[in-house]
DNA sequence: GCCAACGTTGGC
DNA sequence: GCCAACGTTGGC
């Protein structure tokens, strides 16, 4: 099983949205990056873990903890005209870009915000997020570096 | 295939 | 709103 950050914009879709969203699930979609897209399409299986991360908000950071349940399939929404995330160059038959579906798994008592990450660099110096200029809103995550921040997640 | 221009991300 | 960083685009 593998360990991944996913990143999102709470005031589009945050923790609290996928908390809320029926059966607690929710497709990942709107990816428009290649190296995210692989990753999706290729890497993510079910059962991975993730940290739902929110970002550009008041306070940026690790919000929780989701779950992979259904692994890569084509993201729908960039065939949709009308839909925001919509890519003329991703046709049905031969799709460019891909979602996973996720699940609710719980939310941190006290949120992993970025200072703390930071804090914790010394432990945490292979984290991609904080990476200056790391701009892949899915990023994986090795097995210490979970482990700590579910640790902090506690404290 | 190079690379400048442009667009997006995301913390501040 | 600013700006650093980096991905994408498109002319050549």
């Amino acid at each position: 099983m593998k360990y991944w950050l996913m990143k999102s914009e709470p005031s589009v879709f945050g923790i609290e949205d996928l908390r809320k969203a029926p059966k607690k699930r929710s497709a990942w979609d709107g990816v428009r990056n290649y190296q995210v897209r692989n990753m999706m399409r290729d890497e993510m299986r079910i059962g991975d873990l993730a940290f739902f991360y929110h970002s550009s908000c008041d306070e940026p950071g690790i919000y929780g903890i989701i779950r992979i349940v259904k692994e890569g399939y084509p993201d729908h929404t960039a065939f949709d005209p009308t839909n925001d995330h919509f890519d003329a160059k991703s046709k049905p038959d031969n799709p460019t870009w891909y979602m996973v579906d996720v699940e609710f798994v719980e939310q941190f008592k006290r949120p992993v915000t970025l200072d703390r990450l930071r804090a914790n660099a010394e432990t945490l110096n292979e984290l991609l997020i904080l990476k200056r200029g790391n701009r892949l809103s899915v990023t994986p995550i090795k097995n210490g570096e979970w482990q700590r921040i579910v640790e902090l997640s506690l404290q």
